[in-house]
DNA sequence: AGCACGCCGACT
DNA sequence: GTCGGCGTGCTC
């Protein structure tokens, strides 16, 4: 009878086999299976026919039902997928289940099922006519569009209890529209709209020319200064790409996906262009994935799971802010890198990758200098962009007002005074980040997490920015009784309250993820700054990317000292990148801009650097010291986290994978390899578990794979109480 | 991951 | 006396 091997969603380096039920046709690697598993069903995907299983026959079960009878992966992503699979240590299934859309994930068809549309019917429109409908606002909206247009059942802006109503009362009906499938390039009639396209100067016509004379694979690094043009290089080669009848895939950083850009790309392409964005329910990411797999959607625009989407023909992927640390999966199971696997993924399928940024990641220039990516670099403005200054002010011995220097302030009124907008980052959100006693030095930290509350002024709460925990603030010292509790340090909230009382004249709009947790109020405050209702402009990291003010010439740096002296060595690159994008926030409309940088260290050697020869020095110099030290991008690293309820119980999981390595290391004469641990975790409890991490680090990626995937064979940790898991070329080590 | 089994503490 | 908390073990 024969056997198939089955790789199932589940956190297990295991994979199941099945039999094949008598006269069942052989499916093809990559369908989909609905199995028996324990006492429930699951859904799996075929990988493997083995000629023998190590299961007992008697043990074996016959799948239930098999689902495709084509692969839902392409050659190309189903190697792509099982080297994935391997190289970040993370189980088959879990991976090829990660590529599909959820209701793929659980078993429906992968058919372009017909479409089901709402119609208004000759009752509804008499509805309409006739005014009955004055006191039902959403419903009479609803008709109102269908007289425009039918609406897709399912994938439209009203509520599902809204088309009940109407069909309930026979306003509206179901018609089921059959699917017709055109490839994009059979029904478009021209790919661009010319109107759009901006004439490029030398460096960009000169970059763009050798991007259109390559053929076949190359990775390409465009880094480029803000406001270089970057984008209309990514639309001139897209444009060729499409001419020559291939789809193109582009990827964006989270927070890179805004209407404007999608906007951009609309405008200049007569063709469809579909988005991959965190708003789309189960049904409209399947639609994406269909009408890209078909071959209807020219251009595919997400985030970093949208390299899964399948494609009839790509012919190019680009990858903006390329840096962008978003496009490492930092939760769950596997953490891959969509930059590094769209490299190896265009590698495969003989096609270009475009990786742009202002400021490119060390990895990516280390890669440049080994000869991995070629570099095209674009070093003048492309508009008319006007000079920046760049002014550091030394904290040290200053008067202070909450954080602010007096130069600052000054500076901020003579930019208001002339109409302009003044643009202040400080990466904390709330009043303070600590509450404490000041007559015992006892202070308010989270019962479940190893970290102090942060103290929100407004709302009179005590609030844990891990856990997501409340509590009401205290009216005592709860170790001393005292009831004289102070705050020390400096939030989003509390600048906010000292800046509305020293420029009472001015709006204010603060952006971080305390202000806009709701949907739609980031974009109603950005449409504020954008007004000019507000002048004074407080943000987080949140504001730092992708927003165009035109009208702020100020911004500001308030508090970088913390990434200076991080115990994450990224944390300087971290804050070069910030700086650079904060920059370009200033001064984009022809008027000059000034960036100032608050610092108690002005003498740092990096940021002495990067003030007066830019970032290209300071990534320079950067480099040197990781290689000096032996760090990423001159050695792979590889970390293990443990958490459990039990505060011995990770730490001894740990001490034993340790061992393991150590010993391996003696065994194999492995020169070179650290074995940094075990450790508590930066955040050492979370959630009511505590945290333990183990870092493996050696020069050769290769080596570090080969000794993981032995531990994964040979290893097998007795401690069911310890939930584990590995990140391979972690870019957080917490 | 689910799901069952099994073992102890606080409840109608 | 039971309900249910989560530790442990298993799934072809």
């Amino acid at each position: 009878m024969q056997l198939v091997r089955v790789a199932l969603a589940l956190p297990l380096m295991r994979l199941f086999d099945y039999l094949l039920p008598a006269g069942q046709r052989r499916p093809p690697l990559g369908a989909r299976v609905r199995v028996p598993f324990g006492r429930q069903q699951k859904i799996g995907i075929l990988v493997d026919f083995p000629a023998v299983s190590e299961v007992e026959p008697s043990q074996l079960k016959q799948l239930s039902v098999v689902l495709d009878q084509q692969s839902l992966f392409a050659t190309e992503m189903w190697h792509m997928l099982n080297w994935a699979a391997g190289y970040y240590q993370a189980p088959l299934g879990e991976v090829l289940f990660s590529a599909l859309p959820s209701r793929l994930r659980r078993g429906e068809s992968a058919a372009e099922q017909t479409k089901i549309l709402w119609k208004i019917t000759a009752l509804g429109r008499q509805a309409l006519s006739g005014g009955e409908l004055s006191r039902m606002k959403k419903q009479q909206e609803a008709l109102q569009a269908l007289c425009q247009a039918p609406l897709e059942k399912g994938n439209n802006t009203f509520a599902t209890s809204i088309w009940a109503k109407l069909k309930s009362k026979d306003w509206v009906q179901e018609v089921i529209e059959e699917a017709d499938i055109i490839p994009w390039h059979q029904s478009a009639a021209n790919i661009v709209n010319p109107g759009e396209r901006l004439s490029l100067n030398k460096q960009q016509a000169l970059a763009l020319s050798q991007l259109i004379f390559h053929q076949g694979f190359a990775a390409w690094l465009l880094e480029g200064v803000t406001g270089s043009g970057k984008t209309e290089i990514y639309l001139q080669l897209i444009e060729e790409t499409l001419k020559k009848g291939c789809q193109v895939l582009v990827l964006v950083p989270e927070i890179g996906l805004t209407p404007q850009t999608l906007q951009r790309f609309r405008a200049r392409f007569s063709l469809p262009v579909d988005a991959l964005h965190s708003e789309l329910n189960d049904t409209q990411r399947l639609q994406v994935w269909q009408r890209a797999r078909s071959g209807q959607s020219a251009i595919v625009i997400g985030t970093r799971s949208a390299l899964f989407t399948p494609f009839e023909r790509l012919g190019l992927i680009v990858i903006d802010e390329e840096h962008d640390p978003s496009f490492k999966q930092q939760e769950g199971g596997w953490r891959y890198h969509a930059r590094d696997l769209a490299v190896l993924y265009a590698k495969q399928q003989n096609i270009p990758v475009l990786m742009g940024s202002a400021t490119p990641s060390l990895e990516s220039l280390h890669n440049v200098a080994r000869g991995k990516y070629r570099h095209l670099v674009l070093s003048q403005r492309a508009g008319s962009g006007s000079r920046l200054s760049h002014q550091l002010i030394d904290l040290k011995g200053r008067l202070v007002h909450k954080g602010l220097s007096e130069t600052l302030l000054r500076k901020m009124g003579e930019h208001l005074e002339k109409g302009n907008q003044v643009l202040l980052f400080l990466n904390r959100r709330g009043f303070a980040p600590v509450l404490l006693c000041h007559e015992c030095g006892w202070m308010a930290s989270c019962p479940h997490c190893d970290k102090t509350y942060t103290y929100y002024h407004h709302q009179r709460i005590l609030r844990c920015h891990h856990c997501g925990g409340q509590h009401r603030v205290p009216m005592q010292c709860r170790d001393c009784g005292s009831t004289h509790l102070i705050t020390t340090g400096l939030g989003t909230e509390q600048l906010e309250e000292m800046l509305s009382s020293r420029f009472p004249q001015f709006g204010i709009t603060r952006i971080d993820r305390d202000t806009t947790a709701r949907k739609g109020h980031l974009e109603q405050h950005l449409s504020d700054i954008r007004q000019g209702k507000s002048r004074i402009l407080i943000g987080t990291q949140m504001l730092a990317k992708g927003h165009h003010f035109p009208d702020v010439t100020l911004v500001a740096l308030v508090n970088v000292d913390s990434a200076l002296f991080s115990l994450d060595f990224r944390a300087e690159e971290r804050l070069a990148q910030l700086y650079v994008q904060v920059a370009g926030r200033a001064g984009r409309a022809g008027k000059p801009g000034e960036v100032i940088l608050q610092t108690h260290y002005p003498e740092h050697p990096l940021l002495q650097l990067l003030l007066q020869q830019g970032y290209p020095a300071f990534a320079r110099q950067a480099l040197l010291q990781r290689q000096s030290m032996g760090l990423p991008p001159f050695s792979a690293q590889a970390l293990f986290h443990a958490r459990s309820r039990n505060e011995a119980d990770g730490e001894k999981m740990l001490q034993q994978l340790a061992d393991y390595f150590l010993q391996s290391k003696r065994e194999k004469n492995i020169s070179g390899l650290e074995v940094l641990g075990p450790m508590p975790a930066p955040l050492a409890k979370k959630s009511d578990q505590f945290r333990w991490q183990l870092l493996l680090q050696h020069p050769s990626k290769g080596v570090l794979q080969h000794l993981l995937t032995d531990f994964q064979s040979h290893f097998e940790p007795k401690f069911s109480s310890v939930r584990w898991s590995l990140d391979v070329d972690p870019l957080d080590l917490s």
